[in-house]
DNA sequence: AAAGTAATTAGACATTTGTCTAAACACCGA
DNA sequence: TCGGTGTTTAGACAAATGTCTAATTACTTT
């Protein structure tokens, strides 16, 4: 949980998500879109992978990196918890 | 959205909102429930005051907050995003 | 084997963050 | 009006964070 808010607290990374909404991509077409250094995209995408919510998989030389929908519920449920009526027990 | 994932990155402010979440509590009452000093507290009061995640408001000698539910939406709109069909159009 | 490409690791550095103590401010009751 | 209570502000400081350049690792191609 920790990681997840920390990881989801920063533009860029929340932008990389987004981009990956779409399709997976390498580390190095990320990269393209931001206007940052390889190796601080690196460091980003390395705290998304932390959080789990990516996964990188190394084809080659090309590590490509996946969106990794699953861990959103843990942060939707925490989310949801207050939308709940006032009388839910507290997770 | 900024100010939204900063003040949720903090566990003791997580913990904050957790506990709104049964009813308003003043800056005393809320200090009661942890183990740092006030000043630090109300600190971690005003980040989540910026965020607009909670309200205060002053009686008296006393500040009460408030959760305030409604910025949740922005947040579980951003996440569901990710849950939508791929083909959904970006926000 | 050597040169080139993709990506990460190492290490430095400025900025931000979370915490504290001391002080100030605001209100209350005697 | 004065001491007490509730809360915030000011300022200091260590730790965490985001960024960079240089170097390294891993793979590919010739």
């Amino acid at each position: 949980m920790n990681a997840l808010f920390k990881a989801l607290n920063d533009p860029t990374r929340r932008a990389m998500l987004e981009l990956l909404r779409t399709r997976p991509l390498t580390a190095g077409e990320i990269a393209d879109r931001f206007t940052m250094s390889k190796p601080s995209i690196s460091h980003h995408l390395d705290l998304l992978r932390q959080a789990d919510l990516v996964t990188s998989e190394k084809q080659g030389q090309f590590v490509t990196y996946t969106l990794n929908m699953t861990v959103f519920d843990e942060i939707l449920g925490w989310l949801l918890q207050f939308k709940a009526s006032p009388d839910n027990p507290p997770s």
